[in-house]
DNA sequence: GCCATTATGCAAGCGGACTCTTATGATGGT
DNA sequence: ACCATCATAAGAGTCCGCTTGCATAATGGC
């Protein structure tokens, strides 16, 4: 997600410096878009740019494709367009869950590529992006506005019976670093590299994992998360 | 996990090959050891071989860290040592998730490079060991076996109320699905990394939420993992 | 103790992630 | 149109992962 352009940010040869920068970002993310690997000197030679200038604007392969990655990511309202209406959390960590999932399926090759950049460099800057922390936030939000002021407020009435807007905050926040841990791409590349699952079990496998978390944090007698309706 | 020695396995000059082997272990466990990175030629270096013999012994360095990895888990037994006597399935999980949490952390740099070799090569062989699996299962044996033989009969049954072996199958593997994708060295370094948790927060977390799904898969009214029990 | 077997060391090489230096050449204000 | 400024290209260099070929030397059966 840092972006450094040569002699500063807003000084020199703006116009030259936003064209390099664009280019280099479109090249990521068209290989990106194809699944597999992506290297800097690939996604430079795909920039007609030298491997030195992408050096000069990213200062490192994460950060460049965490730009890439966040660029290709409408924002959070996409990933809720079926759920728009639904105050049910658990259906909207659902679908918040599928759609990362599948995000990340379809870049899964330079996703790989940033996970093995970033997780070398622990204390090595932002390199990556907190994309799921918006879309917890986001599929949550029914439990963290009491109000937010259109047909929800009904809806959470409906769902929740008594306590429509009173969840406690505590419950809420550590439901929040439970799915932080399965809502992203480690969580889908473990059951596919390591379970041994196919991409499509893969993604149900989070979404019901991430729905079962949400359910389980609701005060009220938790109906699991519904099996086989993926199947 | 994949060892190859040179020849073959068990022709030519068994014995130095077993000590070199050895040596090669016993070189990446140290360096393991004090957490911090861990690279082949590092490992050479110190088992006093040469960078090619090693690769010689291990297709890769993941293998190699895989196995020296294995090596220093003693096995199941003493992640079980608190709970030996315990049937209860979410406490069970709870010490293999802390026992395995530990052992990954004080092994940071090496798991950290592991992790960073593995991810990128998907098909590429078994290079990283399913010590999660065997944890996993070893937490849930008591709902797997009906009758263990132990005292264990009676705790189940003392535990469970009712039916006391009569778990859903398929339940219990989702529930060993979602205890997968939580009780991993990732999901330890999403939350130290991405969410900015300190190394005790992150074990904290991943415990309670490895906890919170077990309860969650028990027919039971389940009662939330408890919080503030570590601080 | 000899000597064929065979593990090992050395060294070169490839590609990727970066870094740094030097020399162009385009940019855009005047 | 000029030309100082400044982005860029080119290339070498470092480190690591990993491979290969060849010469060397230890091993251990005889």
């Amino acid at each position: 997600m840092t972006t450094t352009t040569p002699q500063g940010g807003a000084t020199g040869r703006v116009n030259q410096k936003r064209r390099t920068h664009a280019a280099i970002v479109a090249a990521a993310v068209e290989l990106m878009a194809t699944g597999g690997e992506v290297t800097m000197p690939e996604v430079a030679r795909a920039a007609l740019v030298s491997e030195a200038t992408a050096y000069r604007y990213f200062p490192d392969l994460a950060s460049l494709l965490a730009e890439a990655m966040a660029d290709t990511l409408p924002g959070p309202a996409e990933a809720f367009a079926g759920v728009a209406d639904s105050a049910d959390p658990a259906e909207r960590v659902a679908a918040a869950a599928e759609y990362l999932a599948r995000h990340v399926l379809a870049r899964a090759g330079a996703v790989r590529a940033m996970i093995a950049a970033t997780i070398v460099r622990p204390g090595g800057g932002p390199a990556r992006p907190g994309l799921r922390f918006a879309l917890i936030d986001e599929a949550l939000r029914p439990w963290s506005d009491p109000t937010p002021g259109g047909a929800a407020d009904d809806a959470v009435a409906d769902a929740d019976g008594d306590a429509d807007g009173g969840v406690d905050p505590q419950a809420l926040a550590e439901l929040k670093r439970d799915l932080a841990i399965v809502m992203g791409a480690e969580a889908l590349f473990s059951l596919i590299d390591l379970a041994g699952l196919e991409p499509e079990e893969a993604i149900a496998g989070v979404v019901r994992t991430a729905t079962t978390l949400t359910r389980a944090a609701l005060p009220h007698p938790p109906a699991r998360a519904g099996r086989g309706r993926k199947g």
